[in-house]
DNA sequence: AGGAAGATCTACT
DNA sequence: GTAGATCTTCCTA
């Protein structure tokens, strides 16, 4: 049985929780069905040394929770569709990761239902994508990912893969650092 | 009331 | 592949 991730796991360098996020089991619970996607590809961002980062200038209503525990769920609006994000940082610091594509597993044609598409590839390929596919919405902002019986949890999984890296995507004013995560040569990843 | 957004879709070359 | 429109949601005034 293979456990949701702690708190102490979120507790560290959001690139660091990034990186490592890739692999795991995204798990979301509805009325009638369980969803479950192998988190494909990520990226971190941080607070006020980032000016990609909702975090960037300073705490608002709507992106305090950036500030507060590891391991919530953190999710916002762009354009029309939900991003998802986990709060991510060190003790006192600022930041989350984005999750920006997975590879769905468990619940297809429910998601498929949610968001109809004829290409399977294209279920959950991009952040606004897979929110639409997994129901997921601002209903869900804070839930923590962290236990067993949250709506939304995320879980260990042992795979083996090949990670790759890349400057962030739609970013505007990128760092230095390469700050998004992908498994190589999985076809769910994001273009 | 107005505008911007970490994206997506469509309609093309 | 790439440009342009999108018409939602929540912020800031």
């Amino acid at each position: 049985m293979l456990e949701p991730l702690s708190e102490r796991f979120y507790e560290r360098e959001p690139a660091v929780v990034a990186r490592e996020l890739l692999g795991k089991r995204l798990m979301r619970r509805l009325e009638n069905s369980f969803l479950e996607g192998i988190i494909v590809e990520t990226e971190a961002y941080y607070g006020s040394a980032d000016p990609a980062s909702r975090a960037y200038h300073g705490i608002k209503d709507y992106n305090r929770l950036m500030w507060k525990e590891p391991g919530r769920a953190f999710i916002y609006n762009v354009h029309k569709y939900w991003m998802f994000n986990v709060v991510a940082h060190k003790l006192n610091k600022i930041g989350a990761v984005l999750i920006r594509a997975v590879e769905p597993t468990k619940g297809i044609d429910v998601m498929k239902r949610n968001r109809p598409v004829m290409k399977r590839f294209e279920l959950t390929n991009g952040p606004g994508k897979l929110t639409k596919a997994l129901a997921i919405d601002k209903s869900l902002n804070g839930v923590p990912v962290t236990s067993r019986e949250s709506k939304i949890t995320i879980a260990d999984n042992k795979i083996k893969f090949e990670t790759g890296s890349s400057h962030r995507i739609g970013v505007k004013k990128d760092l230095e650092r390469k700050l998004r995560f992908y498994i190589k040569d999985n076809k769910f990843v994001s273009k």
